[in-house]
DNA sequence: CTCAAGGTGTACTGATCGGTAAACTTTTGC
DNA sequence: GCAAAAGTTTACCGATCAGTACACCTTGAG
């Protein structure tokens, strides 16, 4: 198998573990839907686990990959990427496919703290955190590290509410609650 | 069977469901851990689904029962239960059970939109909402949906961030933010 | 005491779980 | 062109999955 085809692998295992869960997905239904043999499948992945955490790194790259290339095209002042990042994400929540965030998923189903799957989603938020704090340090807010934070509260309560309500308005609301957060935090 | 032994069947079940998730938690590891047979359980729950669906009654019955309890006792004034809310989530946090919001674990683990789980679980989330909002009303929030709406994303955000990243920090966090939401939906 | 009714435990079902052994086919290096 | 290496297929492993058949035991009524 080439290297690009363990990619494709990674890749279509993502779409079906995003779907269908990552315990109610066997392997067997994963040979079914990427077409790559289990013997394959374990050439290059020792276990299961193994498996859902390159699924969960090359998620976290393209869904990153993705989420700031679009809110770099809907605003270009940091005060204005923070409000597009709600834009973005109701988009994301209109899809079809959206099944609420994956890595929250992946930490619903693995519990153990020091699992690497949990690892790599704590990972995904804690990058996220970062990339939230700077575009506050960009627009001048008075602690950056705290405008970050609820943010990035307002995401992930955005995420999980959407989901379960099934409905895109959460995007809406947090996005009008960032604004008053913005502007408290760089007045005075 | 007698009735209260059915009620503690779901009890002890909720304990291991919660623990394990539920995929991952087998009907035979459920008759171990609850002493109940499997023919037994059998007779009450056609299906594990229907357990499940059980266990998530009990859960958003006495997750509110205790979570308004707690904030009644730590504050008196509605915009004072708002904050006290915070404050409960974070004594949540830090317990050693702490295992994340079930209903958005369920959430995670059932996805077909109908299921009756995820139904149970947008029902929860449902309530909550409505439970703040009351509160921004005799708060006297200029527009109580709105500030329920966004409190609510808070605690939500708070949940999945704590239980990811392993801190009850923010709680915290969440706090102070609903206090900037507060004080702008009270001016004026 | 007797007998019926209902709850219980044992042992099992076929299906599926994650994972593997070994034969077979394709690709690669020389 | 030919052999070694890599990838694939098929068939299988024991364990566990959700769910059930049935014999057993307890209980309450007469």
């Amino acid at each position: 198998m080439r290297p690009n085809k363990k990619d494709e692998l990674v890749r279509k295992a993502l779409t079906v573990f995003y779907r269908d869960g990552f315990h109610a997905t066997g392997m067997d239904k994963l040979v079914a839907e990427t077409g790559v043999s289990k013997t394959s499948i374990y050439k290059h992945f020792r276990t299961k686990e193994e498996l859902i955490v390159a699924v969960l790194k090359l998620r976290d790259e393209s869904f990153r990959e993705w989420f700031e290339k679009r809110v770099d095209e809907l605003a270009d002042t940091p005060a204005g990427k923070i409000l597009a990042s709600f834009d973005a994400l109701e988009e994301w929540f209109e899809e079809d496919s959206y099944r609420g965030c994956m890595f929250i998923n992946a930490g619903a189903e693995y519990n153990c703290k020091d699992d690497p799957i949990r690892v790599e989603a704590a990972h995904h938020k804690q990058v996220l955190l970062e990339y939230f704090t700077e575009l506050a340090r960009q627009a001048g807010a008075r602690d950056p590290g705290i405008l970050g934070c609820r943010i990035l509260l307002l995401k992930e309560g955005a995420i999980v509410t959407s989901s379960l309500l099934g409905t895109a308005q959460p995007a809406c609301d947090a996005k009008e609650t960032a604004r008053i957060l913005l502007d408290e935090a760089l007045k005075r």
